[in-house]
DNA sequence: ATGAAAGCGCTAACAC
DNA sequence: GTGTTAGCGCTTTCAT
């Protein structure tokens, strides 16, 4: 037996206890409009069974009354579910919350892209060592989907989820042997627009700042090195400087970097926040941006124009990348199978690294 | 009739069309198991009464099946969901986004929060003057509660949806005659901190930034107002500002304004987004930060540190403000009256306007 | 055109 | 200790 309900009496018996709403159901319309459950079913659905005048008297009542039909059930019958579910990594071990602007407006690209479709968005957090618990919302029903931002440091985790079918997208780099969908920026050639950039500009001693253990951040210093090789220069090991993206972690690492090494010219950076922090770092150590050394960010975040220098950056597109994500999301559940998609950058051109030197 | 399952057989039967994945039940479990469904039940939700050793074969068996419950189903059962929506506000006439970091800082406490106690969160948004439609959630059983974040200028839209009994907790101020639980930064002190010290500093041409046309910048401007007569000093109405939080239409209003007047030597931002646009059109004016015009932000966003010059702020109780949210409307889920609560504010003093004239 | 009744996946009172 | 059964709120077949 279900916990007895307070009271099954229509709301119109004498509930005094006006402490708690008891929500409204269909058998409460059927009452006031004098018809049958049925009937009040086909008429919010708009059936053509229903004769048109009901119709009208039911559809008014239960507006009137701010009654709309219980989802949950409505799902558990029709076997219909129109959640997904968007994880957002974090790292348990620094306690660190998503707070980098780009995953946040990356979420709010989905929210809209799935709003714009009818589909409802469940957010939560997952540790990111731990990506594989983000199936639970599949696995549990809740939700028919799964969106995870970011690959992280688990492109297994991943491949054996999407290797149970688990209708999945991750925000991220195109990776070789890769079994789940990803969607993304394409890292390689963002890394390299910044550094010929940079090179164009006449900066040859160009650091690196990122950690490649993420699969997007090791794309990107492919470009870069790929970059280096063009230019006939070699990659050197103690210029890349291995921040993670949570500021409190990186700030250090990067004082530290600054403080140690005074032989380089240009910096490329793996978001902008890092870009941010570098620029703090160098001028903490008496060196201007872009004078001294120029520095180029990534993701170009809204923000991103109205820093100081504003920054030049590669753009990810972050819109489009809402829905890139949920339309292939939304191909796997009608059962096609969805390619990796890597989406176009470009390099922003700002102040930080100016189109030509000043 | 349920509209016919491709197969109910057992997944052990030919299902050659491996294409989608079944979702597995209670009774696939309870079949292999060799035991009933209401065994499975009490197995899994860990009821004294079945025997320890089938309790934990067939805790075993669903787990390495990945079976997880079907929550919809069993919140059904219950009558009990424990999925709170979230509600982002947007403006519809500019089709700008949440981009504010300040909303989706909060937006992550939130996720935090109702994660650490047990709850879903349903994330979506919603027109600004409709906010009365957020209730939508809890009317469709959706979810039990509606965190909305930022009053706009619907004041009257959330006294009626309180009145109707829903539970509901708003990000905002404090306003006379509220019937809905408000949690908020105290924003009468914040505008007071921020003009005072602007005073101390020696400024006495203060211009405020915001609109207020929204609760939460009314009350800063009382604050400020109040700041300047304390000083003695005279409230210019021309020296308000009426920007909106949206970068794209602030970036207009403020360069016009810092075109036109010149006649103030600092300035009060109702965030630190509109302090960054301010900033950039004094600049563009040739003007100096904080040389010639003082500027304080409002929210102290995680960036604030890192800007050029590094914001001076209002800090906002970010982390606190997810708990104190969830919390208050929990309380009201236990039939509790939640009172609106309004969090401390301080002042973070950094660059754009220091603790002292340099 | 409308109503009665079955059943979506699950839980818990009630048998045994 | 375990199985049987009713029913959460809804949709839809079937009967009228």
């Amino acid at each position: 037996m279900p916990p007895m309900p307070k009271s099954k009496a229509s709301p119109s018996s004498t509930d005094t206890s006006t402490s708690e709403q008891r929500r409204l159901q269909m058998v409460d319309i059927a009452r006031l409009a004098g018809v049958s459950v049925s009937t009040v079913s086909r008429a919010l659905n708009g059936s053509e069974l229903v004769n048109a005048e009901t119709r009208q008297r039911v559809a008014e009542l239960a507006r009137s009354l701010n009654y709309s039909i219980n989802l949950g059930a409505r799902n558990l019958r029709l076997q219909e579910n129109r959640t997904i579910a968007v994880v957002v990594p974090y790292d348990a071990k620094s306690r660190q919350h998503i707070s980098d602007p780009f995953f946040l407006s990356i979420v709010g690209s989905i929210a809209d892209a799935l709003t714009d479709r009818g589909y409802d968005m469940l957010l939560s957090r997952v540790d990111a060592e731990r990506l594989d618990l983000a199936a639970g919302w599949f696995d549990s029903g809740k939700a028919i989907g799964v969106v995870l931002i970011g690959q992280w440091r688990h492109h297994d985790q991943l491949n054996e989820m999407a290797a149970r079918k688990l209708p999945l997208v991750v925000w991220g780099g195109e990776l070789p042997q890769q079994l789940y969908c990803s969607v993304g920026g394409d890292n390689v050639l963002g890394g390299t627009l910044a550094t010929r950039h940079l090179l164009q500009l006449g900066r040859r001693r160009i650091a690196f700042v990122g950690d490649a253990h993420l699969p997007e951040v090791w794309l990107r210093r492919q470009g870069y090195a790929q970059a280096l090789r063009e230019a006939g220069l070699a990659v050197d090991a103690g210029l890349e400087v291995a921040a993670p993206f949570e500021p409190g972690v990186a700030t250090g690492v990067l004082q530290q970097f600054c403080a140690m090494r005074r032989d380089f010219d240009a910096v490329v950076c793996c978001s902008d926040v890092l870009a941010l922090l570098t620029i703090q770092a160098l001028r903490a150590g008496g060196r201007s941006v872009p004078g001294d050394v120029a520095v180029i960010g990534y993701d170009d975040m809204p923000l991103a124009a109205y820093c100081e220098p504003p920054l030049t950056t590669v753009h990810q597109p972050v819109a489009e990348a809402g829905i890139e994500l949920v339309e292939a999301l939304l191909a796997q559940l009608r059962g096609q199978r969805a390619e990796p998609r890597t989406m176009p950058v470009y390099l922003k051109l700002r102040e930080s690294a100016p189109q030509t030197e000043g």
